[in-house]
DNA sequence: ATTGTCACCTACCAATTGGTAAGGCGTCAA
DNA sequence: TTGACGCCTTACCAATTGGTAGGTGACAAT
């Protein structure tokens, strides 16, 4: 019945142990080798798959932003959708620490690797996130400008506390942390429903 | 004068060459060979310096944190002193770059080298912001929690921000950055001064 | 039976990794 | 004058890196 039933699932096992090694260790910190003995084939079965580390990553890379804008697109646009696409933002980045990470390391990567462009991906949730913004009362009018900067700033609060959690527990407590956690939410909605001045 | 005037400059012109490259590359993408070649010499006397690659790092993570505790410990306590240590907050870490993308990267990498507390500086540093924000209007009685995550948000959305400059720039234009940098500081202001509810 | 394609393998490669060994050179104290 | 020490060098090293070459076996189409 299924016409390819073994070899993309080969391919897709590939992709999610690359994602948690390179979400764990950055792009050279994970070997193809590593990558590979993960899956239980070698280094040669992932080249084969993928061409090269570069593309492998670019892949992982793709993968991650499609579910992400997928999820986005999923939500209807309306009238109060800003908030609820933050607050959704909100659970899955920290339902899925490991994407969080990998996509702060490309953001830190990126200058090396520079002009190889591995973020246009991110582009279309940007923007997306922005239209959604753009349709709020209060900010109908806005400049373009204020609404990236205010997008980024709700951006920037989930990213970095998901990231930042396992630090803060060291730091911290785990009590402390769940406490954090839970009055996120509040001060996010806050947050995201302001008004320019 | 001076009781060693040559023999410390190399030290830290190391440190130097080892922030920036480690900033830029990450642990692993940054190699000793490198980096001693940034400052003139051969790779064997970064080691006769400092040991190991891990001991390099150490030291200049070391570095960073003393600058961090210095420019925070100049900062006055008082009424309206939250906006104002928010405000410089971000002007610095604008300014700073290399810094702030090797902390974020420490954030990263605390899972794998966990315990190893590269972070624990930061500590007295949320510690002093927290302390600042409880002063202020509206939030005297507030629940630490709260007042954890109200930190936590305005510290990320200044990290985020700083750390994305560069990928930002690619996706979008420099031009476009450049007005989100100006717009960034009256959104923040307004983030500040947020009270509970 | 032949051909081709796909998934995967072993064998190999040059380049680079962090690190060691040993010695040259200058300075300073005995 | 000698010896010790700090700074830095060349010469190596084993291990690992990403990637190539060439092949084996399974399966489908011809």
């Amino acid at each position: 019945m299924s016409p390819t039933p073994e070899p993309i699932a080969t391919r897709d096992r590939f992709i999610h142990a690359a994602s948690s090694l390179f979400a764990e260790k950055g792009f050279y910190g994970a070997s193809m080798d590593q990558i590979a003995r993960e899956v239980g084939l070698t280094k040669q079965a992932l080249i084969h798959h993928f061409g090269s580390k570069e593309k492998l990553y670019g892949a992982v890379l793709q993968g991650i932003s499609e579910r992400l804008l997928a999820q986005l697109e999923k939500q209807p646009e309306g009238a109060a959708s800003f908030a609820v696409a933050v607050e959704r933002l909100y659970q899955t980045t920290l339902k899925n620490p490991g994407d969080t990470r990998l996509l702060m390391r490309e953001l830190l990567d990126n200058r090396a690797r520079a002009a190889k462009a591995g973020t246009w991906y991110l582009r279309p949730f940007l923007d997306g996130l922005a239209e959604r913004l753009r349709q709020q009362p209060g900010w109908e009018k806005a400049k373009a400008r204020d609404i990236a900067a205010h997008v980024y700033q709700i951006l920037g609060a989930i990213n970095f506390f998901a990231v930042s959690t396992v630090t803060l527990e060291q730091m911290y407590s785990a009590a402390h942390v769940k406490a954090m956690r839970e009055a996120f939410p509040a001060q996010l909605r806050q947050l995201a429903g302001l008004t320019l001045n």
